[in-house]
Formats: C-alpha cells, structure tokens, sequence
DNA sequence: TTGTAGGCGTTATCAC
DNA sequence: GTGATAACGCCTACAA
C-alpha cells in the first residue's frame, strides 16, 4: 500500500512549509496566486485528502452528524427513516460531512463526542430527548416540530395545505359526516394533524361528532381497534381519516372483514403515501410528503447551524394530495 | 460547558502519568492493582471518556464502519436496508463502532479514510465494486454472495432450504407445471434463486419448460412485463415463483386484470416477506429472511476482521417459509 | 506573503 | 510497574 501522503509532503513537494499549504486548503491567510497554483497542483498530483483524524482532533469537530432514533424497533423499518437518510447523506457528503445512525435511547458518551450534531425524529409533545440534547448542549434540528415550541429549527411538511385538501376532496364528493382515527396521542405529528384536521373541518361549517373519532396504535391493528370502537359507538361516518396509512389500511381490512366496503360504504384517507398504499386494493387516498427533500433540508440546516452560517428556518415542504380508490361520491343509502 | 475532561485530567487525580491511565484503560502493561483500581475510580468520578478523534489519529483507526449502498435512488428505500442498518449499529456500539452509510456510487478520497471497513449489499456476480475495494484494500464483507466466487466473508440466509420448502409446498398442492420470473440477471441473489429453484425442481423428477420461465426488472412493472411474456407464449404454469415479492406482486396484479384469479387459475410465490406482502390481497406467499441479524453478523464479522480476531464465515442464517394466500391447491380445471 | 512554534488528546517505545 | 518522550497530521497565533 503506498504511504499515506499528508501536508507535509505537499509542502515539500512544493518547496513551501505545512503552514502554507494548510493557508491555502482553508483559505486562511492570503497567499499569492503563484503559491496557490502550484500547491493545489501538487495537492492534484499527489492525490492529497487531509486526514480527517487530524483535522477533528485539532478543530475539535467530527465532521460527522446523525441521524438520531428512538428506540423502538419497528420505526426504522419505515422507508421514512431509509428516506430521510438518503436525503440527509447526499447534502451531507457535499460539505465534507458524514452521516451516522444514532439507533438508541440515549447517547451513550462515546457515541456523544463522535458526533457534531443531530437530526431529531419521531418527536414527542414534551420530548424528554429534546431537553436532554439541549442540556448537553448537543447542536440539532429536528424533522417535524415538537418537544419544546420554542424550537425553530425544523423542517416540515405542509401538513395544513395537504389535509386541506384532503377535506376539501371529500367535502365535494358529498360526505358531510367526517370522523378521525388517531394514532398515539403522545407525538406531535398525531396531534398535528388532527388539530388541522379539526380546524378546516370547522371552516367548512361541519361540527365535528366526537364520537366519530378514536385512538389506537400506528399500526394496522391500531387502525383496526380505533374503527372498531367507533362502530361500536352505534354511529357511522361516511368518511375517516387516519393520522396515518398504516392505520387506515388496518382499518379497511376491518371494514371488509364486517362486509363493509371501502369506498362504496366508507371512504377512508390516509397519511404519508407509505409504499404500500398504491399496492393494497383499494389503494389508499393519502397525502404524499417528500421525505427525502425533507433530509436533506434537514442536513443543510444542521450543518449550516454547526458551520456558523445563516440559515432559514424553519423549512415548510410543499405536499401532494393524492386521490387514489379509498375515496368516493357518498353513496345514496349513507345520505 | 464544562471543560472537556482529558486522560491527563484523571492522571493528575490519581497522582500517576497519562500513559499509566492509558495502559489501565487499553489493558497493555501489567499495571499494579492498586493503581488500576485508583484509575477506574477516577475515570469515573471525572466521567472521562476517551476521545475518539485523537485515539484515530495514532491509531489509524477510525472506528467507523459502513454500509455501502450503491447509488440506485430507489433501493434504499426498502426496509431492506433499514433492518441491515438497525442489526449493524447495535453490535457496532457494543464493539466501540459507529456506522455510517456510504451511499454513492464510489469511494471520493476523503470518505474512504473515514471508514475502516465496509459491508456490501447488492453484490452483482462480477461485482465492479469488489474489484474495486480489494484493491484499495478497504476491508469488506458482504451481505449477501456474489461478485467473486473467491470471497469468503459473507453473510447470507438459507435460500436452499426456503426454495425448498416452498417448491415442496406447492408440488404438495398437487402442482406440476411451474414458472419462474426472474429479475435482473446482473444479480447474484437472482441466479442463485434460480439456480436453487431448477435443482429443487429437478429433485422432485419434474423438468422444467422455460417458456414458463421469463425475466423482468425487479418492480411491479418487471413482474407484470414476465408474466405477460409467458402467458403471450400460449403457455400457462399452474404455479409461478419470483424472484422477489415486488416482481410476485406485479405478476398477481397483472393476472388479476386480465381476469385471472390468484390463486384459484394460479399460485404465485415470492420470497423476502416484504412488508407488504402480508397487507395486500391475495397475500403472498413467500420466505422469510431476518435482515435485521444479517445486518449484526455482518457487522460483528466485519469488526471481527478489522479488530484482527478470529470469526466463523460464512454466516448462514436460517429462513422461514410462509404460507399465505396466493397459493391454493391446484383448481380441477387446471389439471 | 510566508514561516516558526506550540498544541489538540492519545498511544507506543523504551528507559528506569 | 511506571514514567519520559516522541509521534500521529493538522491548525493557528504570532513572528518575520
């Protein structure tokens, strides 16, 4: 293996000392052009890469952010996550930065001082991880808002453009009575949404039945419980949105597991665009977010922010409404 | 902040050197057990912990590993990877590793001396990739086989025996006339299925018809193109395997709308147990395989490796045959 | 405009 | 057993 090749040999190459090739790899001092030209030459010619061990040790910096997950073993397994990730290693790979998944409850003080700084998932109303990254003074932005309202460094997607326009499809397709399958009350994004949903329900002159909304799990069987309890309640919607996809597939399953069909009896709109929703008959009515954009806008905050340079926040992500099967004109035996 | 507390820190409490701190904590020197003892409770007490930047530099070592994804946008969606890269950085932290994912479709200079070593998914059967890595000489092992016949650090599941108990599965249904769609031949995951599948095949005294066999991209889209290729070919098997659930599921749509019922005209087969293939309807048959611990052997062979300790290779994790509803016993007039 | 000197926090080598 | 001392490769005052 041939050795490695460090400033030093740059400079000797060059005639000139380290110092003056560090000047010019990080635009410190001025250099003369002549200097400039000939070291980013020798630079070329001995395929020089600073060593970022080095580097890190001296500027104290990593030159590494993460991806940081709660632990909670099936999350990951969301394309959300492999999405997020792309996004943010792209973006990060142009700044000299490197991505890390940080996968637990904590952080550990080993993995603390690998990292320059952190993007922050999955938050909760009051999230404990968010005030424990802000006592160790470990740098963040989050992707979604929540954990302290104070925050403003988060990206987002336009959660209000997007059930607005789920509702306003439904409105027209005749369905007046509307109810909501909600996901853990604990996250942010659950309470989000509704809070949205609640919201442009009003602006349309609807009063919204509480006995047409239920809680469950973000999970199929999640969906399936909160549908249940709704039915049970003796009231019937002709429409039902779910805080997420997931929920609203183990809801129509349920209803076709009752001889109700979907969306001929029920129409039901989810949230996320999930891969699956296009697969699954009938496929799901949802709103689309992009995910990816969303890392890596996420990246380029955080490292904006650990750079020291001025960056917009927060970052509001356009969505897609998008109608597929799960949604229909109501039928005549619900008017 | 508080002051970043260094080994010379804790040397100075306990009244000895740094590299008596040093010896304690990497287990070098025979070190007295009065002093040990005094070190660890110091350690403690000033909650030191090494840093990593300037352990890597003397080192040269970056205890870092990564998951190598090449840069095709789509793949890394699949929870594929997310399971591989949640099982990765669990034994990682348990070994003083972080990961990082390198997605891209090489090494740039300054990432490569970021990492120590790699695990590689995707493997190609003469992968440009390997070749390339063994000669940086970037140690690797690989998820999956493929790329070169020579190599033996990989970890991969038991496709014979899930082929096996699948195509026993259907023969058992009363099936003779089977079918294969098979994805991208560049794939080793795919030649290798289909190699498993003709020798299984052959094993139970069938010959196989390769009009019922046909090849697709790997996407709904490939699995309806290869269904719709044989059916055109005036040839119908009772029974069609895949080489992924993606391509079953395109091959399942496509029979529907041409009015063919899965599995009543035809049994299909897949093999991965996507997420999805549990939610659609007819659901899929198919073999399950655990990433999530494939993801952990490879990394625990990976820093096994780099760590110079002896490990088994290969690895070959155990699958689980899954019966669901695209497979039915073959219909009377199919016989 | 360029060079000198010192240090970042650790570990390795070799005395004592 | 323990301690100087010298790297590791780079950056940054400050001096020239």
């Amino acid at each position: 293996m041939r050795k490695k090749v460090t400033i030093k040999d740059v400079a000797r190459a060059v005639g000139v000392t380290p110092t003056t090739v560090s000047n010019v790899l990080n635009g410190t001092n001025r250099i003369s052009d002549e200097t400039r030209r000939r070291v980013l030459q020798a630079v070329e010619e001995l395929q020089y890469t600073p060593n970022m061990s080095a580097r890190a040790l001296v500027k104290r910096r990593t030159y590494t952010i993460g991806l940081f997950i709660p632990a909670s073993p099936r999350v990951l397994s969301d394309s959300y996550f492999a999405e997020a990730l792309r996004g943010m290693t792209e973006v990060a790979l142009q700044y000299g930065y490197v991505v890390s998944i940080i996968y637990s409850d904590g952080l550990s003080d080993s993995v603390r001082q690998r990292i320059d700084g952190l993007v922050l998932t999955e938050l909760k109303n009051n999230d404990e991880y968010v005030q424990y990254f802000k006592r160790i003074r470990m740098p963040f932005v989050a992707l979604g808002r929540g954990g302290d309202p104070m925050l403003r460094d988060y990206v987002i997607s336009d959660t209000n453009r997007g059930i607005r326009e789920a509702i306003n499809h439904v409105y027209r397709l005749g369905h007046r009575r509307m109810g909501y399958l909600l996901g853990p009350l604990g996250y942010e994004y659950v309470c989000e949404r509704y809070r949205i949903f609640r919201c442009m329900h009003a602006e349309l002159g609807l009063s919204l039945d509480r006995r047409l909304c239920a809680t469950g799990e973000n999970s199929r069987e999640g969906g399936a419980l909160a549908i249940h309890a709704i039915l049970t309640r003796g009231v019937r919607p002709t429409a039902i949105f779910a805080s997420t996809d997931i929920m609203a597939l183990g809801a129509i399953e349920y209803l076709h597991e009752r001889g109700l069909r979907v969306p001929d009896d029920m129409s039901v709109i989810g949230f996320d665009d999930a891969d699956f929703s296009k697969y699954v008959r009938p496929s799901i009515t949802t709103v689309h977010h992009d995910i990816y954009r969303a890392g890596r806008e996420a990246a380029s905050m955080l490292i904006a922010k650990l750079d020291g340079r001025e960056y917009k926040c927060p970052v509001i992500l356009p969505v897609r409404f998008v109608p597929r099967e799960s949604t229909s004109t109501i039928s005549l035996d619900n008017q």
